[in-house]
DNA sequence: ATGACGATTTACT
DNA sequence: GTAAATCGTCATA
């Protein structure tokens, strides 16, 4: 019914991946071996180091993004505001620093342990959609913080099933006109950058942050 | 050593 | 709509 995402499927350009990854399931399978998980429904894409809203803008390479030029894969975590950590998907091709950030989920699997993760009490089943809106919240939600940054996506050899990985359904759940872009959320001095349709949501997915009535457009044009 | 800032979230007016 | 929370990271000195 699904398979995991293979090396090959994240080795493109980050606007075709943030694309192609709504439908597909994001799995965080915890030490105790319980599985949280749900449905990507909202991405967006940084594009290299010609991106000005990139952390990678212009080659910058430092000890904190230094997942951005791992191969394509790997986990980016970081940490902002004090507060929230953000997961990225490293793509492209291998040493170009090219991401996709994951910003919501549809819960699938461990709705009770993601509650229990947001500080939520029992009975947060009327709240579901909202656990994992949000790139903040998601990483809550999934216990996801940077001893996870760097870690990849993609079984070794041994076929051990990683801490996360991304699983995808043989049909794809998401019509093709079910997929809306627009400008990414959240950017400051992005120049130019700050209006590409880089930000890609399953349309009305109750579980997609910021704003669900954005404009229309060719999935996959930027 | 220090200061400014952030790919956010939440609460409040 | 605006503001506060909160701290690791990075650039500057």
């Amino acid at each position: 019914m699904c398979r995991l995402a293979s090396r090959s499927f994240f080795s493109r350009d980050a606007a075709s991946l943030a694309r192609d990854l709504l439908g597909t399931t994001l799995v965080r399978t915890l030490p105790s071996g319980e599985r949280l998980a749900g449905m990507i429904v909202e991405t967006e894409a940084y594009v290299g180091v010609r991106d000005r809203a990139s952390h990678a803008f212009g080659g910058r390479r430092t000890a904190r993004n230094e997942s951005m030029y791992a191969k394509p894969g790997t986990l980016y975590i970081y940490f902002t505001y004090g507060i929230h950590h953000c997961a990225n998907i490293v793509c492209g091709k291998m040493g170009e620093p090219v991401a996709v950030l994951l910003r919501a989920l549809r819960p699938t699997e461990g709705h009770g342990s993601m509650a229990t993760n947001r500080g939520w009490g029992v009975g947060a089943a009327e709240r579901q959609h909202e656990l994992c809106r949000g790139p903040g919240n998601l990483c809550r939600a999934l216990a996801i913080d940077r001893s996870l940054d760097g870690a990849d996506l993609v079984p070794g050899r041994g076929g051990a099933s990683g801490s996360v990985s991304v699983e995808i359904p043989r049909r794809s759940p998401i019509e093709p006109g079910m997929v809306l872009n627009g400008p990414r959320i959240g950017l400051g001095n992005a120049g130019t950058w700050k209006d590409r349709p880089l930000r890609f949501w399953v349309r009305d997915s109750e579980t997609v942050s910021g704003r669900r009535t954005a404009e229309t457009r060719r999935p996959g044009a930027v």
